[in-house]
DNA sequence: ACAAAATTACTACCTTGGTAGTATTACCTG
DNA sequence: CAGGTAATACTACCAAGGTAGTAATTTTGT
């Protein structure tokens, strides 16, 4: 049975699941630890709370260790950038692969480095045709 | 005063303001019609509610003709486009636009021509530096 | 002239994400 | 053992997106 569900996070969501990646497992506290290193603070049932809704999405599950819940995430990283991604190319450029890079090439800052980078993507994209 | 706000669409809304995107300005009545072309069928008043929403919102504004009421964007496609784009390849992939083309083009099918167009792509945006 | 169609206004409801307080329980420390 | 601390459970709210019914009004077709 391939669960092919499409994963859509809202922010906070996605910044949990980031941590759970990292880490492979993480309790509330730790997960509440590593987002205040980088972001205002947030109330540790605030993240309590999600992590339980996301139990029930089937994002993430835990098991008990001593009385704390360790969560580890059920769905993958590659899995929800797939699913984001592809949403919003189908969703601004009608799945138009180029218009999509077209519109990232045209509206952002690239050094010709990243140029040169993005080139020899493409060269080995192409030899595995 | 640029007004940098930035445009999170829902699926719905952006549905929307693609056809007054495209028509410049259309009544309740065209955008449901254009709509049902090509999705399941929702209501009229679905339809003039999220528009009225959207109108509180600054997406969009209107002007009164007889009984109806014209709407027309209030924002640039490009913007939209541009704000969406950026949040997700922030989110997704912390900013760095080589990660995102790249997950594009290894999570999606790509053909020879398709590469090729997205060489001469870079090859323009080169001679741009 | 009168019924049918169209149009906006108002209201309502559901879902999801986000945020957090309060309650309860269990645990540790002096 | 008492009191603080940490953890989960429960409850509550708010906002936004989405969906649509009903009411009031106007227009129009026959």
């Amino acid at each position: 049975m391939p669960k092919n569900k499409t994963h859509r996070l809202g922010d906070l969501q996605l910044r949990i699941m980031k941590v759970l990646w990292e880490r492979r497992e993480a309790t509330v506290a730790e997960v509440l630890d590593t987002l205040d290193d980088t972001d205002k603070t947030l109330a540790y049932t605030t993240i309590a709370t999600m992590l339980r809704k996301m139990e029930a999405r089937g994002l993430v599950s835990h098991r008990v260790e001593g009385r704390s819940f360790i969560y580890a995430p059920k769905i993958a990283a590659e899995d929800v950038s797939r699913s984001m991604a592809d949403h919003l190319v189908d969703q601004l450029f009608e799945g138009n692969l180029l218009d999509a890079v077209s519109h990232l090439l045209t509206t952002r800052e690239v050094s010709k480095d990243e140029l040169k980078q993005l080139e020899k993507l493409i060269a080995e994209r192409k030899k595995k045709l």
